[in-house]
DNA sequence: CTTGACGGTGAAATCGATTTCTGACAGGGT
DNA sequence: ACCCTGTCAGAAATCGATTTCACCGTCAAG
């Protein structure tokens, strides 16, 4: 790895002129010249560390989310990478698993690393920020808007979607709705459940032993499917809140031959990558990759100095009817 | 961001002392205490990047892939985080979108920044390592092997996949038997095509217009399919070479009413989240995840300095009959 | 009582880039 | 001829941690 200095020797000027060569200060176009050849003879990169540690800041930025494996995520970061880029900036995507510790150990890294800005999807609804907002680190929540702590947000309505996904179910006829949501303690999965409680309510059972708190993964889709089917009484249609649970929730109900319509089935959240849509379900489209762009469009505001109050941005969700 | 001069001053000890408390060198206890509670007091977290910049090098690596959407390429990602964070590494990811520009931008910067090493699934053949080679930054090759350069390199075999599945094809009976893989010049599409050739070999037509070269995504798996149905002589059954391609494939087949059993389907690489098996379909399991575990194991000794000449590691994938 | 070893500590050099400060020099106006 | 302005370039300070080197006690062996 060759430094600054070298360079400034081969092309026989000073380390501060290379600098300014590739910052694009005054240089004579000699001096410039002279210096770009040796730096492309030597194959020289400015040492980025160096940089960021004489600058006090870097031109990354760190994206949490919760689930790497989970395609809404993915979509979403490809959102704020595409964004990010253009700019100039680089993505690094820091996957917690839903996971506090985790989550604390990558936003310390953003610290210490001066990262330009941070975007996360908190894990769990009481993440840790304090740090980020005493060092005064940019910050923007996406999807999820974390407890207590005032900062920017881009969310989409997950009651009213919840509402709308239950309503659909409502309108098909169904009696005996239940309810499929993820941790009590993340506010994605409580809300979507409002919503489902705001439709059902005066519209067949509310009845809360229809309603499951599972883990927004597929396996936890699964088990609660199967518990709800397992019921005296057993549900004739579910809204399920988050397209990975939905996965389980059919398996489940293809194993027991109550695929729908013979049960109605509406999802919060899509999955991209079904082949062909032989079974029709009702599915609240969310915009993934909107939500990163407009995120890493605030945070790109809030990294070039903006600091007026922290703002909500809410997005429109698309009901998708059934197909 | 409190420095370490400042926890110094704090405790009442030199900087060299508030270094040795944090990195375990020999310190009387009562200073040590004073120093880790002035620390405490302060959230001190010591920066990383001038601790980069004298260690010369970090505990982060690189993870370059194509393709963040496909689920292949996040659960390997997965793989390479649970053998890196048990180590104390972080990972970043890096999506080039099948770049070779992104893909060089993102390589420098793993050098720039010093990462301690790169595990990297290549865009296309030809990508260019010869920047981290001759700086002795640690690699590893994972899925694809880049031509030309020697690197320790995780792959599965993809020509005997390839002529398993088309041979379970032959063995149900298909007659035009056709193959629609990835870039012409990504070593695992021509590897692929190379085992479907084999097993269509005196088992039905060869013919090169049975064979297309698409781009690995949904769309260009659909394209490529149309293409295949509008032929004279259409296909009865189709090898198609990566997941995301089975996706377009599958719908066009769909939408023409000419589903498995009706053609004949066999796919390189699973989808994790088909809700359900309607489409008795071959599938060539991938084991992504072990891909991604067994990269960052090699990686890691490589980073604790084992020098030994590069290897290769073949894992073996699974078919999953049709079903 | 001397010598050597060793644990604990601080001062200062170091990593590689950026930037301020300062000086040298050229050109234009009076 | 003199001053002022402006451009260009180098010396040196700086970012924050690590580490070498030197030094001081203390204690044990000779």
């Amino acid at each position: 790895m060759p430094t600054i200095y070298e360079v400034a020797a081969a092309a026989g000027v000073s380390p501060a002129t290379v600098s300014r060569v590739f910052n694009g200060a005054n240089v004579s176009p000699e001096k410039a010249e002279a210096v770009r050849r040796a730096a492309k003879e030597m194959s020289f990169t400015p040492s980025r560390t160096a940089r960021t540690l004489r600058l006090q800041s870097s031109e990354v930025i760190a994206l949490v989310i919760p689930d790497i494996e989970n395609p809404f995520f993915t979509a979403l970061a490809r959102g704020v990478e595409d964004v990010a880029r253009a700019a100039g900036y680089s993505v690094v995507l820091c996957n917690t698993d839903e996971d506090h510790e985790k989550e604390l150990r990558y936003l310390d890294i953003a610290l210490s690393a001066t990262m330009a800005g941070v975007i996360i999807a908190a894990a769990g609804g009481n993440s840790d920020l304090s740090g980020l907002i005493a060092r005064k680190c940019p910050v923007v929540a996406v999807d999820r808007s974390p407890h207590g702590v005032d900062v920017d947000a881009v969310i989409v309505d997950n009651r009213a979607g919840g509402r709308a996904a239950t309503q659909a179910l409502v309108e098909q006829g169904f009696q005996r709705i239940a309810c499929i949501t993820g941790p009590s303690d993340v506010e994605t999965a409580t809300q979507r459940a409002d919503g489902w409680r705001d439709a059902v309510t005066g519209n067949g059972t509310t009845d809360d032993r229809y309603l499951r708190f599972a883990d927004f993964r597929v396996d936890g889709g699964a088990t609660a499917m199967s518990e709800l089917l397992a019921l005296p009484e057993p549900p004739d249609a579910v809204f399920v809140a988050n397209n990975l649970m939905s996965v389980g929730a059919l398996r489940v109900l293809s194993e027991q031959g109550k695929l729908p319509p013979a049960t109605g089935v509406a999802v919060f959240g899509d999955l991209p990558f079904l082949p062909l849509v032989p079974i029709p379900i009702t599915v609240v489209h969310m915009p993934a990759r909107h939500l990163g762009t407009t995120a890493a469009k605030l945070l790109l505001e809030r990294i070039s100095g903006d600091d007026q109050p922290a703002r909500t941005i809410v997005l429109r969700n698309q009901l998708t009817p059934v197909g």
